[in-house]
RNA sequence: GUGGGUGUAGCUCAGUAGGUAGAGCACCAGGUUGUGGCCCUGGAUGCCGCGGGUUCAAGUCCCGUCACUCACCCCA
């Protein structure tokens, strides 16, 4: 037996309405606030991934699906869709119509880390972006959003997590003085951090080792070293927040992987689901246009982890199953091929019909039609046909009546619909 | 990449001191000459994850390996 790869998954019937359902919700709550979807590729010239998040990144460094292609060129899966979406956006010169642009996109992402809990190896995102747009209030009509989002989804036990992480104005100082206090801090550390101090000190800030913790409660805070633009709108972000009565935590240790990210940042977390907290999380990337060779122009944006999405939803899968509206049962050949015409024409009006194309007696028929949960039940056999009326069984009230063959989908429609 | 746990029927799992494979659910048929859910009776189903070793004999013990899973790490 061929076995799917590791960290890759099936969703199957069953589980996939409730995807479709999530899909369905977001989707359209992002039609209503004016974004488009975007389409982007799967695979990007790997250049393209390691110029936006990072050369030093974990993602970049061990976790790409990369390849050369047939003729040497270096390819990658992509891992995020933000890249791709900028991309896009620079190649085709669409800031040129208009100066602002709110896209979405769904779909596949791949990293190749150790699955666990609402960790998989190819796993879905929908991403929001919003390029062009330099209020900060752009980055709490993203917050708005999730928030929405997850109330609408039944999702409890979430909590909005934000930070601040500076501008090329004042990151370079606050990293100088983290540098500072960790290297004298060094002991206390675990040997993971003390390579992070050299390579990318921010990332000391949310390492989960006790002692790294115990040991960072007295570090610098960003938030202290924002320049006056950055703290300015910064505030502003509260500030809107406050307003919409969304309750937020301030986290100044809230560090993102990926190193295009700029100012405010933020992360949904949830307590349900194990070591990976965060369903959502985004921010603000104002240099990554111009760093892909675009225009100066900034951006900020989200991603739902919609695996991790589906499993801590409130919804319900059973609800959006879809049951069929009526079983045909047929006994014997004759009534067989009548009922599968009928069928057929009813699945073309609309109807979902069923049906089973053995020979089986009625009792088996019922009993299929029972666990499909048909609402009706069509019953032909000889003596129907003989008779030219069919017998229609209401499933929930047992109620039987007959109807006229002629005209059979048109009766069958206003009986039960 | 590193650790822990688990791999037996479609699913959930039992399998006691090594003695040649079980239950419940689901499925199929019958009990009811053409009527579902409840009940009763009967039936089909397993490379006991894979490979090797110990033994007269291995689901059971040993070694290896793979997969799943949880955690570290990282992130959505």
């Amino acid at each position: 037996m061929i076995q799917l790869i590791r960290g890759f998954k099936d969703i199957l019937p069953g589980e996939v309405e409730l995807w479709q359902q999530i899909e369905k919700t977001v989707c359209s709550l992002l039609e209503d606030f004016g974004f488009k979807e975007i389409r982007i590729p799967i695979m990007e010239r790997t250049e393209l991934f390691a110029r936006s998040i990072g050369e030093d990144t974990d993602i970049v460094e061990k976790e790409m699906y990369t390849f050369p292609d047939r003729k040497g060129e270096l390819i990658t899966l992509r891992p995020e869709a933000t890249a791709s979406v900028v991309r896009s956006y620079i190649q085709h010169k669409l800031y040129a119509k208009d100066p602002v642009r709110k896209f979405y996109t769904i779909g596949p992402m791949f990293r190749r880390e150790r699955p666990q809990k609402g960790r998989y190896r190819q796993f879905y995102q929908i991403n929001a972006e919003i390029i062009g747009v330099d209020s900060p209030l752009a980055d709490v009509e993203l917050i708005f959003l999730l928030v929405t989002l997850f109330s609408r989804l039944s999702v409890s036990d979430v909590e909005v997590h934000i930070n601040s992480l500076g501008c090329p104005e004042c990151r370079p100082k606050f990293k100088a003085t983290l540098t500072d206090f960790l290297t004298s801090s060094t002991e206390n550390l675990c040997s993971d951090c003390v390579i992070r101090i050299y390579r990318n000190p921010l990332r000391v800030l949310d390492c989960k080792v006790p002692a790294c913790r115990e040991a960072m409660t007295d570090a610098p805070s960003i938030l202290d070293y924002l320049c006056p633009v950055c703290s300015q709108d910064f505030e502003t972000v509260k500030t809107a927040l406050e307003a919409f009565k969304i309750p937020f935590t301030v986290d100044n240790q809230l560090v993102r992987g990926l190193d295009y990210y700029t100012r405010t940042t933020f992360e949904i977390q949830t307590g349900s689901l194990g070591a990976q907290s965060a369903v959502a999380g985004g921010g603000r990337y104002d240099g990554l246009v111009k760093a892909l060779g675009g225009p100066d122009i900034p951006g900020t944006g989200f991603a739902i982890g919609v695996d991790r999405l589906s499993e801590i939803t409130g919804l319900n899968n059973a609800d959006y199953i879809k049951a069929p509206d009526i079983f045909l049962a047929a006994l014997g050949e004759k009534s067989q091929s009548l009922a599968f015409k009928w069928k057929c024409a009813l699945g073309l009006e609309g109807v979902k019909a069923e049906m089973d194309f053995g020979v089986r007696s009625l009792k088996s028929q019922m009993k299929q039609a029972d666990r499909l949960g048909a609402k009706h039940v069509l019953i032909i056999g000889d003596n129907e046909i003989k008779e030219g009326a069919v017998i229609l069984r209401d499933m929930t009230t047992k109620a039987q009546v007959s109807i006229p063959i002629e005209d059979i989908v048109e009766n069958i429609k206003t009986k039960i619909l």
